[in-house]
DNA sequence: AGGAACGTTGACAGCGCTACCAGCACAGAC
DNA sequence: GTCTGTGCTGGTAGCGCTGTCAACGTTCCT
């Protein structure tokens, strides 16, 4: 045996088809469609690929088939721990699938995006998954010229290059704004980082909600362009109490925020929710956790990135969804950062495509 | 022009060739060693590509070449923040080099990795990162016979595959409680959840401390296998609590559990520091500026991965590092929660290799 | 002047697999 | 009995690139 190896000593196509007595082709179409084989050829090739342990070479597929099992992922942080729930979602879809997931960083530049894109484009991918909708035009020419499915993810739109699964952040932001009025909450304040284009929906929703109601001052919004973090809600709530001393609300645009400004009303004495509520936003894990609980709303992010690579992965094997936009919604989850009653944990508004679609997190984070 | 495309449209290296008037050989060997060309070649060349908008064929050039630009990398969670920021490292390095990471999680099981890691060395990757030095035995002999530079991350071990980077979780447990001890603490809990064998090795550093000290007792001592979170440290402490009810500090395997805890003592008016001291471990962003700000051991993740990228990558070029075990060192960040004194973020002990290679996190978390 | 040494270039022959099409056997229709 | 259709199988011919090695021209030495 092994006479005519390969100089790596892999294992081939043609020494299984040998092997199990049956030309290269027939071995081939083993691996690809089982089903077009006699059951009495396709157990030959079986236990032939089984007793050599072969392996295919995916780089001579790619170059024969012209095409590969590569799905690309362009998503704009890994920090991000919203992005982390998403990935975790992608990644669990793709086990089991022959897809393997190629991932890269926008660092939240559509610039960088574009970039990424035509390298990606060249190497024809089977299927694209996207943040967002806000491409740049050429990007947009780029995807839409694509001779492969794309999912576009985190938000929707009214303008799905190919198919999008998403959440209104507007509609959220109004939705957790009318949380605070139906609290009796009015001078209620913005706090939001970074201020990508979700954020930014995000700030659109709450000051439409404001300006509806008669409320809306702009000192009442603090934002920076600076990343996220925790330490950073303690700054911008500072800022806010300076130029809007009487607010009795703070909306922030992210959990960590949101845990930043507990903070410094901990350092400033100042008690939640008594004298000012607080509302974060995607429901990390620790917002049930803090003192007080902390209200929030949960976005269903790891669902997200399962069903988007589910979704991709049946559109590459040909099965499109009957509705290529899918709304996960949204769920304020009333907790007592936010509560005149100092209730924990109930339920308020849910968004749009929420009340049937909404789903569990996943009880167990690894 | 353009009259013996391929099918598919895209340019060829053939193409280039044709136009700067060279053999397709030449035009190779611009992409891969441009030195190797005249000046004249080269620079007809590369209009050439440029004027046609070549890109290399990676599936072609993987098959002729034996050989693929594929980084792997093996980690067991795509969740946890500790390996979100090391990934970060990791994907920052590639940057800007010819190699693509390709991402598998382990999920926590050296079997899960054994199975993975025979998927990846099947397509002969340029190189690997895996996490950790608990391998199976099956794993650490595919290892061994891999032909291309493999780094083990996030600790080291007296027995490296090939390259090693990272710290002692063991010494660095032994600092955190050295540090508290000089705090006039002596009765100290240790919390921790997961226990993959990192924590189990920061658990025995807390038991060593411990027990040269004549403290050590087993009800002191309160683990799960569970997944880590902030609620959980809550839980596990109320455990801890109702074991041990004399305890005066508690040392937490992360910072999740230990901002849990911290949210617990509020729940129950225990002051930190002065009834209960708190350490954490990672020293996470939050960690600053939580109230009292929280003392935890600060590692350096970000750059675990960049280093262990860049090491990879000079090795895969060959240009093997002079040292192939890197200890990254660690550093006990005195606060608040930890310190008698009542001090903000005095630095107290550091580890090994921290002395002199600590280097600062990078700013701005993207 | 002859030749060695070097730098540069190109011809050839695949890398391992699959697309395409042809061929064969057999079943059913007429 | 011929024809068409269906199911399965195999031969041929690449996919686009690079490893190897030989050949070329030039320079520098003896």
């Amino acid at each position: 045996m092994g006479r005519k190896r390969t100089k790596s000593g892999k294992i081939r196509l043609a020494e299984v088809a040998e092997l199990a007595g049956v030309s290269p082709i027939t071995a081939s179409r083993f691996f690809r469609n089982p089903e077009a084989l006699s059951v009495a050829k396709r157990t030959r090739v079986e236990s032939a690929a089984k007793e050599l342990g072969y392996v295919p070479n995916l780089a001579a597929r790619a170059l024969a088939s012209q095409r590969t099992e590569v799905i690309g992922v362009l998503i704009p942080s890994l920090t991000n721990n919203v992005f982390s729930d998403v990935l975790r979602g992608i990644y669990d879809a793709s086990e089991g699938s022959p897809y393997s997931i190629q991932l890269s960083n926008t660092r939240y530049s559509i610039l960088q995006e574009e970039k990424l894109l035509r390298l990606f484009l060249a190497q024809k991918p089977a299927g694209l998954i996207v943040t967002g909708i806000d491409q740049t035009a050429e990007s947009r020419a780029m995807l839409e010229a694509a001779d492969c499915p794309i999912v576009q993810i985190m938000e929707i739109g009214p303008d799905p290059v190919d198919m999008m699964i998403g959440f209104s952040h507007y509609d959220a932001a109004r939705a957790a704004i009318a949380h605070l009025f139906a609290q009796g909450h009015r001078k209620i304040g913005f706090v939001g980082a970074r201020m990508d284009p979700r954020v930014q929906r995000r700030l659109d929703g709450y000051v439409a909600a404001m300006k509806d109601a008669g409320l809306f001052e702009q000192r009442l919004v603090v934002t920076t362009s600076t990343p996220t973090s925790v330490t950073l809600g303690g700054a911008l709530f500072t800022d806010l109490l300076a130029r809007a001393p009487g607010i009795d609300a703070v909306f922030c645009a992210n959990d960590d925020l949101a845990l930043g400004v507990l903070f410094e009303c901990r350092r400033r004495d100042i008690a939640v929710p008594e004298q000012i509520a607080i509302v974060g936003f995607n429901d990390l894990e620790f917002m049930a956790s803090a003192v007080p609980t902390l209200t929030s709303v949960r976005t269903n992010r790891y669902e997200m990135g399962r069903t988007s690579a589910t979704m991709l992965i049946d559109a590459i094997e040909g099965r499109r969804p009957e509705q290529p936009v899918l709304d996960l919604g949204f769920k304020v989850i009333e907790r007592q950062s936010s509560s005149s009653r100092r209730a924990d944990s109930k339920p308020a508004a849910s968004g749009t495509g929420a009340a049937n679609k909404m789903v569990a997190l996943p009880s167990s984070h690894d």
